[in-house]
DNA sequence: TGGTCTGGTCGATCTCGTCCACCCGTCGAG
DNA sequence: CTCGACGGGTGGACGAGATCGACCAGACCA
């Protein structure tokens, strides 16, 4: 994870249909050779994959909500995560440190959707009860930041 | 916008390098209308560009946060909005219905850097009060729900 | 009926991806 | 010191993919 393998990545995440052609033109390497370090990045999973950026109001998921989870004491969060998992409207997951223990974010066509979303995250065993806020718009979204200077190896090589 | 560009716009969301001629080959066309295809949704702005996904703790982004604002009610909200763009570490910013009125995802190497990210939201102007929640761990994030079936046209022909 | 428009195919050409042989510093062992 | 292995790079060859222009078929409308 070199400044060259930095630069392969920052390029990769702002357009990541990028060609290794036009990656190796950047970098002042040969096709191959960059080829070659994309594989190992994918291999040790420093690039995960690649997904086209979707404007969701065009494909119909115009609606947009936050859902804070508020677990009861027995809760299972192995369980709950799985059933969480298995809802494909959840696009995001996190587990975080607080009351709500978890955030979802997640989209839905319509508002009825939304309402049988809820009910169906609320019925999860584990649940005691959820929070959702609406969003009225997303400023913006996944916006690749540069990979920081590293001054410590991240334990990837 | 129909069931053809619907496969294509799924299968590039979760694949974003798939060639041109992979997509024809699934969806039973040529490689030339595929792109022409393509190239109209992305000049329709339904695809709106592409990244690849980068796993953060492997590229020195180890902590998550979630920061929600409570704004004044003076606040100007297109200075509060561009105040907040141009700080790089914020990835995702949402306008929400409710009291705290933004909802920030942001990402830093160290929690000195969180610390001072949260100063530098503060600070301004038109931002009451911050509210901050570390997110322990990220179960998954922007997994591409299938687009759902039109019922209706979204106004982008 | 004929013109136009949209969305497709086909074929030619150029670029890109991919594989392989080879090269050149580095480093550890004999 | 020399040898051999190794990681990471180059260059060339070849097949696959991208891209462009010409052409075609069906829908729609005057």
């Amino acid at each position: 994870m070199d400044e060259i393998d930095q630069t392969i990545v920052n390029l990769l995440r702002t357009d990541g249909r990028t060609s290794y052609a036009e990656l190796a033109r950047r970098v002042g390497l040969t096709a191959p050779s960059v080829q070659d370090r994309v594989s190992k990045l994918e291999k040790n999973g420093v690039i995960t994959g690649y997904q086209a950026v979707v404007d969701p109001e065009t494909v119909g998921l115009g609606i947009t909500a936050l859902i804070g989870i508020i677990p009861d004491n027995s809760a299972d969060h192995l369980e709950i995560c799985d059933k969480l998992r298995a809802i494909p409207q959840i696009e995001s997951c996190y587990f975080l440190a607080g009351v709500e223990c978890y955030q979802l974010k997640v989209r839905v066509p319509k508002m009825a959707d939304l309402e049988k979303l809820i009910h169906q995250v609320s019925a999860i065993p584990g649940v005691a009860q959820t929070r959702t806020t609406i969003t009225l718009s997303t400023k913006w979204e996944d916006r690749p930041q540069p990979v920081p200077p590293t001054e410590l190896d991240y334990g990837v090589d």
